[in-house]
DNA sequence: CGTATGTTTGACCGTCGTCAATTGTAGTGG
DNA sequence: CCACTACAATTGACGACGGTCAAACATACG
């Protein structure tokens, strides 16, 4: 007999709560039932699992039904750097459609359920429903204004701007999924918050001393609370992409 | 009559000596027919004319034979944010494929000459051309990787390291034109490599005047020589995919 | 309970931004 | 052709922000 919480989990992408995000609107239903059976539903997975390594060969993008994820790739002196967190509701492993491999590594910051959806299938769905197709490139997309945002960020703001920036984009992705937008657990740590925008495990820690004690925030350890949205919000200029 | 320098331009897809760049090479010779008549050869353009405007309807990406040009938006804050350089050869205006309106502004920095290659016509042409829409998808992905790496440059190297960077891409990518590596002319100002590149305009200054009494260049205003490639390459970290 | 790892805090210092002045270059019109 | 202007680039002095190094502390894990 299947364990309790096994029996919530949606069994299908029309049941999935968050196939709205993940999947176009436009699909017929008879669509979806073709695309549902492409897809391959995920075993959960453990914290610090790998979904995929750099240099793997490109299968597949995958949805994030629960947990965090962060793509990193290790930069030419053998350092890392992290490129992207990715919440529920949220598709990632778009990098290496260009080469048909991965560019980046991605790996599970919490225990995680996933999505799986084969390329190939895609492809071959598409050819019959362009609405994915367009879809699909409005994903790669918006990949691009991301990464054009915190590009921006990167060049042009100080270290509070930029944990600001972040903190606000979570609030607000967790928010589209109908989730605290003021109360949530940050799934990464210091350094990785730190190594995406471009700053040291001390300085983000200061930067969150210094947001707590113009009580912008509550936090403890991963727990956080945003006590001042708005001022908060003032703070972080380039959020609205990221 | 037509002048001379007219007279030698290629007038058509097939002649166009960086066809093979802009083109997926695995199109039929049938298949070029129908694009070479989709695409509008461009009339010159003179320096710091616009391309597009940010929130203009996208209807096309662009392909540059000659000249050079510059991708920007600006912020919320009202300051401009250089996104991109453009070298013949290359195609930009992806952005906005997204919502149907581009997300940056695209002028030229030199007399240029550009292909319009309109997307409407090329989705008709990819129903029938499957290689022309993967072709594009890499084109994206490409995008997406320059964007990482230039994110990995901002926040992870020092001046000198960016500026290289920034050469030896140049350098490589007028290479790959068979134009010269090592002499050529930079098409944008200090201010724009420096807002590329999250420094000030005074900051590139002090790295090009550096680099210059370490003999690794030469340089007079916008005319350039690399005297020591090996060594200006070992600097520049993440010029590979920049 | 002990070790490893993540986080916080402090002191110090270097890189790069800011402000300011100067020089050089390109473009314009007398 | 040359003065005049506007703009781009260079150079210097100074200071601040954030990195580096180090130590203390908290938390997670076996």
């Amino acid at each position: 007999m299947r364990s309790p919480q096994l029996m919530i989990k949606p069994s299908n992408c029309h049941s999935c709560r968050m196939s709205a995000l993940c999947l176009p609107l436009a699909l017929r239903t008879s669509d979806l039932d073709l695309l549902d059976n492409a897809i391959k539903r995920g075993k959960p997975m453990q914290k610090n699992q790998s979904v995929f390594y750099a240099g793997d060969r490109f299968t597949s993008v995958y949805a994030i039904r629960s947990g965090a994820v962060k793509s990193y790739c290790i930069t030419d002196d053998g350092t890392e750097q992290v490129t992207g967190f990715y919440l529920p509701g949220e598709i990632f492993g778009w990098d290496g459609i260009a080469n048909g491999n991965h560019s980046n590594h991605a790996v599970t910051l919490e225990t995680s359920a996933l999505c799986e959806i084969p390329f190939a299938q895609f492809e071959r769905l598409s050819a019959t429903m362009p609405m994915l197709q367009q879809h699909f490139m409005r994903l790669m997309s918006k990949e691009i204004s991301t990464d054009q945002a915190l590009i921006t960020l990167l060049s042009k703001n100080s270290a509070e701007e930029r944990v600001a920036s972040l903190l606000i984009s979570l609030s607000k992705r967790l928010k589209s999924q109908h989730l605290s937008a003021t109360k949530f657990r940050l799934p990464m740590s210091r350094a990785d918050i730190g190594n995406y925008l471009g700053l040291t495990v001390e300085t983000v820690s200061r930067v969150f001393s210094r947001f707590q004690s113009f009580d912008l925030i509550y936090c403890e350890r991963k727990e956080i609370e945003i006590i001042n949205l708005k001022r908060l919000s003032s703070l972080a200029h380039n959020a609205e992409h990221l």
